[in-house]
DNA sequence: GACGCCTAGTCGTCTAGATGAGTTCCACCA
DNA sequence: TGGTGGAACTCATCTAGACGACTAGGCGTC
């Protein structure tokens, strides 16, 4: 039962800082210098009340400041986790050049299997809606869309899911509008239907997930969100299409390039 | 000490989920559908504890978990708020655009004053020091660097810090090792010295802060960092600089433009 | 009017215990 | 051999209560 010594401190009863603050201090640090290893398993409530000789509330108050820190995740019945780093997906900025989309692949699938990994798409639905005032604002006072909602997967874990949309007058009875959109996806196919993209807008944000994403991306907690919002640009200027996607934060870096003049 | 009732419902004694979930659940959606507005006082403890019929440890289980989420945050002695989404600063992806630079004027400042905001700039300091690892391989095997460390604040709210890293034999000597660049900033210093900037690399993740970001920026619970990592290019290909940025996500919005081809 | 004190209301921290539920493993029985 | 039941361990949820500390407002004193 006895905690093996060296791995956690004592306290300092004359500090100010709360009890169940120096705990996740004493355990955040030694998971900072490796004493706890990436998917190592913590001491149990009980082993810590004892150690540290306190209740088990303030134990738990403890572990879960470090769950909302993203450090450590717990699992019922087995124990509490140095949440390990998954490997991050890495997006280029060109990942949409053309050069890449004639190879005829999807993105995601290409970049996976280079990367060892197994990639699915999943839930796959094609409707015809009306746009909400943020897409129809971006598609330029588009009343009603095509809208394409998928999710990736990376090796049987969620990471993304994306909802494109396109104005439906463009998009009705093309390809587009079927769940296989072909070779080179739906870019390649608006290039077909002459609309020659330009280039892309992106915003890039991150909040702490919703809910609904949280279950949709099986996300554990202490993990945000890149909400990832981009628009395709034809040479004429109009936008063809906006993508809205949500990623797990901890599953990717994105990369851009920027010019300097 | 009564509730206002219609605001928040009733618990489902016959369902699976977790009280402190309903009551979570009840609060969320009670803001999502505005009966509680941003920045507005949610019911104390002791009315939520009254309204449901359940002990004090229950509803503070459920605020502290809208807090994770970023939803509401507590201000000891007064309450629990909603709490408000502060406005949010756009970085372009030419926001290091030459043309911006000969303006004489650091990007920060100028940007702020047009969007009415009071910029600061903080905690300025100047080392010359070993590069970690990461910064020598990003530097192309540099052993020496100097850093330029600052902080970032708009009406007074930290929303970023940020540390430069420069090849020692080029920045050493040069106005650059002063707290005071100069107008248009170490880019503009680096052209003078003859290292005609190209372009840029970027690299943006998003996490949990850690605890000494969490301070820096005087983080509210629940919400994550940008964490970028800027490489500056010379016309030969040569990094000159890189800039290591942690930013409050819910201060900034990212945007870049890609090309498609 | 300015200041300081007091008080009621608020959240913060901690204790001690009860019950529930998921996991693992092993001894026992068929 | 193989399956089953249970023990022991784990975290999850909830209760009831105590004390501390911060805030805001009222009120009296100077």
């Amino acid at each position: 039962m006895a905690l093996p010594s060296g791995l956690l401190g004592a306290l300092d009863p004359t500090s100010d800082r709360a009890v169940f603050r120096q705990i996740a201090d004493q355990i955040r640090e030694a998971i900072d210098k490796g004493r706890f290893k990436e998917g190592a398993k913590l001491p149990s409530e009980a082993e810590l009340v004892e150690h540290f000789g306190v209740s088990r509330m303030t134990v738990r108050n403890s572990i879960s400041q470090l769950q909302g820190e993203g450090l450590v995740s717990s699992e019922h019945g087995k124990g509490v986790f140095v949440r390990p780093r998954p490997p991050v997906r890495r997006l280029a900025s060109d990942r949409f050049a053309r050069r890449h989309r004639e190879q005829g692949k999807a993105a995601f699938t290409v970049e996976a299997e280079a990367a060892g990994s197994r990639p699915e798409v999943d839930s796959l639905e094609v409707k015809e809606e009306r746009a909400s005032q943020d897409i129809s604002a971006r598609l330029g006072s588009v009343r009603k869309v095509l809208s394409r909602r998928r999710r990736y997967l990376l090796d049987g874990r969620p990471v993304e899911f994306a909802t494109s949309y396109l104005p439906l007058d463009l998009a009705r009875g093309t390809q587009i509008a079927e769940p296989n959109p072909g070779p080179g996806g739906i870019y390649a196919r608006l290039e077909e239907l002459g609309r020659h993209l330009d280039h892309f807008d992106e915003e890039v944000q991150a909040r702490m997930p919703s809910q609904e994403e949280t279950k949709t991306l099986r996300l554990a907690a202490g993990v945000p969100v890149i909400h990832l919002v981009r628009t395709a640009y034809d040479s004429e200027g109009r936008a063809v299409e906006v993508c809205d996607t949500v990623m797990a934060a901890d599953a990717y870096v994105l990369a851009y390039q920027l010019p300097a003049n």
